[in-house]
DNA sequence: TTCCTTGCAAAGGCTTTGCACACCG
DNA sequence: CGGTGTGCAAAGCCTTTGCAAGGAA
């Protein structure tokens, strides 16, 4: 397959990061990053697939998979539980996001990186781990859901 | 079924909290119940299903998940993503934990409560959000893949 | 007696993997 | 060229679901 398609300057200062690493630059690679840094918060593996083939047919969903596991090893992107059978991914750049998942009506808000607070410094010094900090999913129960009371909504 | 075995007094809590919402106690349910409780930290549903086999066999896999759900939507259990792949799922007795979980070499340290400092109650006052802080996972570098350096330990 | 729960087995969905070919460097 | 990366298709898991029988209340 020739490189002949469009690639941003964001795609391409990844690209030149996964190159220097050793790894080979393929147009799929490329195409993957483009979609994950196209999307405006958290998106699937299935729906990598989907936006790259409105690009091409050449892509595989093996492909992506193989990939997201290279990115996410790199750490350009990370990972996102929204409720255990929805995993999503996302490029750091797209910020700090704290994604409060309601355990009773799946719900998700988005929350102000704020309310984390010390955390990542806390747990550095005291555990010398370096915390992801730009995407963190706590479950909980959101504010209607207490309200409805102590009835299972289902 | 009969009802003849033994339950500890955690157990029996629980129950009367689920027969206080309707649910009817069957002795499956008191059996995971019990597995969730003498885990010491976090289990998943296959390993519940070995634990209540070593009591008996009359026990499906259906039943663990179905009841898993039936706990996590009343509270009493939550769901610990570790990795993607390790979902596991823990009473709220156990008190908080938090996770920190490797993303190259998926190791899993357990931290101390209190590097969340204020986090529960940001996101209360914020958000009227009430966050599970039983049971928090986060992803980052543990300390021995950051000296690694760049490369990648795969 | 009512109807919620379970067991069983099949279906489903998502992810991984083996292998041969393609192609990046 | 050498070795990594991809496509394809099959296999593998884990989890869910339909249905009839069982049993809690």
């Amino acid at each position: 397959m020739t490189r002949a398609h469009h690639t941003t300057t964001a795609t391409r200062t990844y690209i030149e990061r996964l190159r220097q690493k050793g790894h080979r630059i393929t147009p799929q690679r490329e195409m993957i990053l483009e979609a994950l840094l196209a999307s405006s918060a958290h998106i699937t593996a299935e729906e990598i697939l989907a936006a790259v083939q409105t690009h091409t047919q050449a892509i595989n969903i093996a492909t992506v998979y193989r990939t997201i596991d290279l990115l996410f090893k790199e750490g350009i992107i990370t990972r996102v539980d929204l409720g255990g059978e929805r995993i999503a991914y996302t490029t750091v750049r797209h910020g700090t996001h704290v994604h409060l998942v309601c355990r009773r009506c799946g719900r998700v808000i988005e929350a102000d990186h704020a309310v984390l607070g010390m955390l990542g410094v806390q747990v550095r010094q005291r555990y010398g781990f370096a915390v992801d900090l730009e995407h963190i999913a706590l479950f909980g129960l959101c504010r209607d859901c207490q309200q409805t009371g102590e009835q299972l909504a289902d």
